[in-house]
This record gives structure tokens, sequence and C-alpha cells, in this order.
DNA sequence: CACGGCTAAATGGTATGCAATCTTAAAAGA
DNA sequence: TCTTTTAAGATTGCATACCATTTAGCCGTG
């Protein structure tokens, strides 16, 4: 694998994990020192993040980390459901026995997470039951969309997930999609798919709108 | 704009017009004179593509145009069904009446280039209707997703206007898609939105099957 | 005659240097 | 004291040079 692209899936992780924050200036030189690399792979990594979403490439003068509006989160929100509720319907056509077993294992780890209140594995887990469903639709263009919004509302998503009182409630809302799974209920699953995309919008604007008021 | 921006501009009209067929092999040092720019710009042009999906960059070996298979042109072209079905219910939403007739004006001039039997503009006036249609759906997330399929596929697409004998086959069904929009019919347009896609399946994939024998 | 290893040329990967641009800070004038 | 201008410092953008890897051709051997 080339350096620019361990460099850039590096970034992507760090900018997930909040050692970034939206808006951040990234200086090169900072990065090559603090990674051990030169800047032209660097460069080559900040331009495939940039057509990813991720960072805003101003000219001559470098690199911000996205910080995406209210309104921009809501739309990517909207286009998520509805690649989701897409692959749901072809979950219920396509997805095996074992991949349905997979998913209710980490359902089960995502309550025990819940139980002792590990809210980043919660969330990660989260995750990881919704890439499952998309993996089981069978479409590599579908994957990778999925996979390129997520990465440009992980951050948003993740801290909505820290604050928010309701950071249980998808719990509910998993057990009804497992179970649309289960049956292969295709219009319900993917109907549920967009509706709990729909409720992670509410749970994510509030803080967001908490966050406008500390400005820019 | 930045160097390497225009670079991939142009590379990607040079794929998307034919002057590099799918698995050709990428020189840089070729390319660098053509264009008379170093290679640093050039490879950071080459890495933006590749996150794109128009070239695959295979490590110490260089890029190559994407050569998808048939099964992956027949995924892609699911998925844009998806999101052009979604982009028309949106788009009865909150399209204008000046949008809507500047779609029929260029629905009649894609008559017009139909009648001439000008194909090449009547293929780009049939792509600039769905782009319409799509922009009237007012989600970034959206249209940058569309577009990013569009440039994909346009390749394939543009072949198969080129040879099929049923070329014209478009006309009648974007009447049936004007009329919706201007009745604002939501679900009956991402139904034909939809239906539109799965024909064009059909029109691309007997020339891929012919292409194929040809070997790989 | 065929197969395999070796060497050389070509290609991609990385580092560094130089030029252009922007930011800043300080100094001078109003 | 505040504003404006200018100059220095820093940062990015691009080019080139160097290093590593791959590939292809050739020679030698079985």
């Amino acid at each position: 694998m080339n350096l620019s692209d361990q460099i850039a899936n590096q970034l992507r992780d760090m900018i997930i994990q909040d050692k970034f924050s939206p808006g951040d200036w990234i200086r090169e030189r900072e990065i090559c020192k603090e990674l051990h690399v030169s800047r032209t792979p660097l460069r080559e990594a900040l331009h495939m993040l940039a057509s990813e979403g991720l960072v805003d490439l101003l000219p001559n003068r470098g690199a911000v980390i996205a910080a995406p509006s209210p309104h921009e989160i809501a739309d990517m929100l909207k286009v998520l459901g509805v690649l989701e509720a897409f692959a749901g319907e072809r979950a219920c056509e396509f997805i095996t026995q074992e991949e349905i077993n997979e998913i209710k294992a980490l359902q089960y780890e995502m309550l025990a997470a819940f139980s002792r209140g590990d809210r980043l594995q919660y969330f990660k887990l989260n995750q990881s039951i919704h890439r499952a469903v998309v993996q089981a639709a069978r479409s590599e263009t579908l994957l990778s969309f999925h996979t390129q919004l997520n990465a440009r509302l992980y951050r948003v998503r993740y801290q909505s997930n820290l604050r928010n009182e309701l950071w249980g409630s998808a719990i509910e809302e998993h057990n009804d999609l497992l179970d649309a799974l289960e049956k292969r209920d295709a219009l319900r699953l993917s109907e549920l798919l967009r509706e709990h995309l729909k409720s992670t919008w509410e749970k994510v604007s509030s803080p967001i709108e908490d966050e406008e008021k500390t400005g820019e």
C-alpha cells in the first residue's frame, strides 16, 4: 500500500477521532514531523481527502477540516437515509442466515456496551450494524457511497452520541430492524432505516444548534 | 484554482472523451510532457481521480483507466436509478416553473438533434435533462454523487448510445417525465426515472456483451 | 530448443529546494 | 490612538533530483 494512502487513512482516523476539529488548519510541515514523512505524500493524501469532502483546499492557503453546516448535515443524512433504505431492500433479498446471526451478535454486544455505559463502543457497534446491512446488499457502489457519507458524518454523529441524553435510543429501533431482516420484510426494513436516520437527525440537530451559538 | 485540479479536469475530460480507453496505462512522464507540467501536480490529480473511481492505482505500477465490468456497470446504474428516483421526488417539491420550461426547451433541442441524426448532441442533451432534474432536487450531496456516478458511466453510456439501434428511445420516456414534473406527481416521476435507468441498462448491456467477446 | 536467472532501462515513490503567495507585525503618518 | 503601509517570516505550490521497484530483454545453461 502507498505511503499516500496510509497517510490518508491516518488523517481520516485523526479527523474522525477528533484530533482535529472542524475549521482547524492543517499545517503541512507540522504534520510531516508528526508522521515522519515528507510533504509530497502528505499533500497527495490531502487531495484525496479533499475529493472525499473531509477537508477543504484553499488555494495558496492549504487545507482546513471541513465544517459542514447544519443544513449540509441534514442534507447528507437525507441521502444516507435513501441509500440505507435501498440497502435494506436488497439486503432482504441477499442476506444469509450467518450474516443475520452476526448482526444479532453485534446487537447483543451493543446492549452490553449500553449497560456498561461505554458510549464509544456503543457507537462503533451501532455503525458496524448499519455497515453490515449495507454489505448484505451486495453492491460495491452503494457500499462505497455509504462509507464516504459516513466518513463525512462520523464526527458529528459521534459528538451527538456523546452528548445526547437519548443515546441508547437506537436499541429499540435496531430490534425492529433485525426483526424485519429475519422476516425479509423489505418494505418495512427500508421504512425503518429511513425513519432511523430521521431520528438521527433529531438527535444530531439539537447539539448542533447549541454549538452554533459558540461561534463559527 | 490549483494546477492539480486543472489537470484532474483535463484528465477527466480526456477519459470521458475516449482519448484513453479502459485498461490503458497512464505513463506519468509521457502525460507530463503532453500537458507541460511536472509530475507532482499530475500525481496529485491522479490520486483525486482514483478516489472518484475513474482510475485504479496499482502500488508501484502506476495508474490504469478503470475498466468496470458489466456487473459493476449494472450495479452503478442501479444506484444511479435510486438516486434519480429520489431526486425526482424532491424535484417535484422544489422545482420552479422556469426550470420546467428550461427542461422543456432542452427536450425540444433533443428532438432537433434526433431529427438531424446528431447522436453526440442528442446524448449531451439527454444528460443535461437528467442533471437539471437532479439540480432541482436542491441537494448538494445528491448532485455530487450523481455527478460522480455519471462520470464513471459516461464512456460506457456514450458508447452504447453511438452503437445502439434504439438510440432515440429516450424521447418518449422523457415526455412522460416532463408530464409528471409539470403535474408534480412525485411518485410517478420517481417510478419513471427508475424505469428509465433500467431501460438504459438494457441498451447498454448488449453492446457490452459484444465487447466481452473481443477479449479483456 | 527451452527455461531460468541476471542485468539494464524505465517507471513510480519520496525527499528536498526554490519561487510565489499570503499572513503578520511593526512602524510611520494622520 | 488608530489606520495604513510595508517588510519579514512563514507556508504553500511546483519542479527536479534521487532512490526503490518493476519489467523486459539477453545471455547462459540444462
